[in-house]
DNA sequence: CAGTATGTCATAGCGTTGCTATGTTATCCG
DNA sequence: CGGATAACATAGCAACGCTATGACATACTG
């Protein structure tokens, strides 16, 4: 219902199952509670995504190449990457994010501890920030403010940008953030 | 009823104004187009604080400005932000949201014209940029999954980094944009 | 000035929503 | 075997957005 953007209501849900209504108050709580299932499971769907995303021998690239997942992932299912960041969401649901979250901060510690960015990084403080910004830009584009295919180049140079900052050199850090969005 | 987050419902709207809800359809259509005057509302005043910025003789800090009015703007009233940028929001409200970012286009056309980007920016391109970074993390503040104190050293940082990356001077660039930060 | 058109809004009610109370059935465990 | 527990179907409630209808006031028109 999700993807094909028909209204996600309580009675249209258990229609075509043969169950009633009671079982999502089971199983759920309610629609609240259902809501939130739908938003770890969106959580859950990005951490593999994610996790997916294999090691090279360029931190940085692999910096880049999990940004390009989280960007593939939204727009592969736009209807759920608006739900997990819906305004109505609980803040409940944010332990599941902040678990995504971490594999970034993983993997900023290992650019900085490899020698691409600044010792005196905060790996925190920089995933935080390159998390908002893909963050706001994925949201432009699922809302439709933004078409989606310019996405890609303001991806990459508002990465270039964040990671030069943080003391990489910059021909380098676009050859590694440009080739983490090459197609294939 | 949105300062006092109570659920904006239709009977409730007319209840102590004496009007029946008859009224809301005359003027708005039904509830789809009262949102929509409340997002129309919200991006006018949105683009009264940022018309409230003077310009100084510093366009870099007065960028950097922008990005606080803004910062501000959606803080002071974070139920009209969260109404702007609903999931559920139509397409239709774009144009007043690109009223208020042509300000922003002109502000960094601006700082490019003065010399303190490169020659070859588009200012159009780096406003989306910095527009979509500031989105991002007053978005993720707003919600409650970013704390607000650390909503202006994360811009701080980000606005230098992405300034920084369009060709100014980096140490000239970071005291432009905090002296907008300053209380005050 | 009379007559008509138009915009506004109160009343009443329709279909649907999320949710709950109640009774029934199935499953598990001592 | 028998009592406890969970799961679920049925029915119905309050509230939701919305619409049909008619009353009323104001504003045009001949």
């Amino acid at each position: 219902m999700l993807a094909e953007r028909e209204p996600v209501t309580l009675r249209a849900l258990v229609a075509g199952t043969g169950a009633s209504t009671m079982a999502v108050y089971t199983h759920f709580g309610g629609m609240p509670g259902l809501w939130s299932a739908v938003r770890q499971e969106g959580f859950t769907r990005l951490a593999r995504r994610l996790d997916a995303v294999p090691h090279t021998g360029d931190p940085v690239h692999d910096l880049a190449a999990l940004g390009v997942a989280y960007a593939r992932n939204a727009l592969d299912s736009p209807e759920l990457y608006r739900a997990m960041f819906d305004t109505r969401a609980d803040l409940a649901d944010a332990p599941a994010a902040d678990a995504t979250f971490d594999r970034l901060v993983v993997a900023v510690a290992r650019a900085r501890d490899e020698g691409r960015l600044d010792a005196g990084t905060d790996p925190g403080a920089l995933a935080t920030r390159y998390w908002a910004a893909g963050h706001g830009l994925v949201s432009l584009v699922v809302q439709g403010v933004l078409p989606a295919g310019v996405l890609g180049p303001l991806a990459t140079d508002t990465a270039v940008a964040l990671l030069t900052a943080a003391g990489d050199d910059p021909a380098r850090c676009r050859r590694s953030v440009e080739r983490a969005w090459a197609p294939g």
